[in-house]
DNA sequence: TGTATTATCGAACAAACGTTCGATAACGTC
DNA sequence: GACGTTATCGAACGTTTGTTCGATAATACA
């Protein structure tokens, strides 16, 4: 073929790291200072191959991450040495972790667990979940639900024809309340350890 | 005072939906369309009042997002007497989900827990746990520790004189490698459902 | 060696960008 | 009611944007 670039992979990599800092992407003059291209036109072919590799999309006129573009490539070094099947292991890098619990910010909140009611689900006492306001909530989600005038976690589950909602403890009650009303469903949850 | 804003919260979420879909910002233009402001000089304004608030930033004629930007509400769990119109309670506080879990970047990675070993210590197969590569690890600390080349979640204990991990789960052995290698130490865990 | 391919450059360009400014209207305070 | 404040608008402006094109140089292949 013809002439090799000298490596997109690298030119990639500064990009990626540049997004991860600021969470935006410079301008193509900016990205050829970036990765060492001195011409716009250089950045935009550059561009144009990253797109086809579906790391990044444009549009109108504006750059943004393609489905691949946080990809990360597994840690050679540790699994070269004879290492683990346990191999995912990725650099927690800018804001990973809120972009994989949070889908719509607008929607979302984050509520403290009371109780070991939901134990059973992994949901401790401390522990935060991530609640997405809704009210489409399916037989089986974890769900938030204002009981008493207070927020309870349980799962939705269906006794006969009506809802009810299960704790995840066998010290705990089913709750029938009547109208059940469900503030949202957890989408995620978290804590920390130390 | 002068003239209220129509809601630079409301405004505030549409963009953060955006945000969160599109891992860009839109341009003056179409922020103007997407929150319902004709003129680029009133989105110009509505976003200076945005970066006084530290929600956003700009460099270079670039939009990008202020440390405020990924907090999301904190609900308090008992809900003030009366009906809540489930859609707006006062949120007590922002809080950053990545901040909270991410002390030092550079030293931290994410790792996949397999097993339910540590089911004791709410961390179930699939879960994601935070590493702080470390080697100032603790008695009672969570740590990752190297077993036969492959990586072991544990919970370090000690047992007369020496370092041992310990699962937390009855089916699973105390392990004794000598010498016992730690990672790090897990400072945090997330999950979603889902 | 000759040919095809393509990464890069430099320059030129129209469209889009964010900024600025004056005018207006809505609101709070006195 | 008069005044000060400010959110919004519309329009105008200079700059920067990403795009396009032709030329050049590096590489692969026959």
């Amino acid at each position: 073929m013809g002439r090799q670039p000298v490596s997109d992979a690298a030119y990639l990599a500064k990009l990626q790291d540049y997004y991860a800092r600021y969470r935006v992407f410079p301008s193509y003059a900016a990205i050829g200072e970036l990765v060492g291209l001195k011409s716009t036109s250089s950045v935009a072919a550059f561009l144009s191959r990253l797109k086809a590799e579906r790391y990044i999309e444009t549009a109108a006129r504006r750059l943004r991450p393609g489905p691949r573009f946080f990809e990360r490539p597994l840690m050679e070094s540790r699994i070269a040495a004879g290492l683990p099947s346990a191999a995912y292991d990725a650099p927690a890098e800018g804001l990973a972790i809120d972009a994989q619990l949070v889908k719509r910010p607008s929607l979302t909140f984050l509520l403290q667990v009371k109780g070991d009611s939901m134990i059973g689900a992994g949901l401790m006492p401390g522990d935060t979940i991530v609640v997405e306001k809704s009210n489409a909530a399916k037989e089986g989600d974890i769900v938030v639900a204002l009981v008493d005038g207070a927020y309870t976690v349980k799962r939705l589950a269906r006794e006969n024809r009506r809802f009810v909602v299960k704790p995840e403890n066998k010290a705990f009650p089913v709750l029938r309340p009547d109208p059940l009303e469900i503030v949202g469903i957890v989408t995620g949850s978290f804590r920390t350890y130390r």
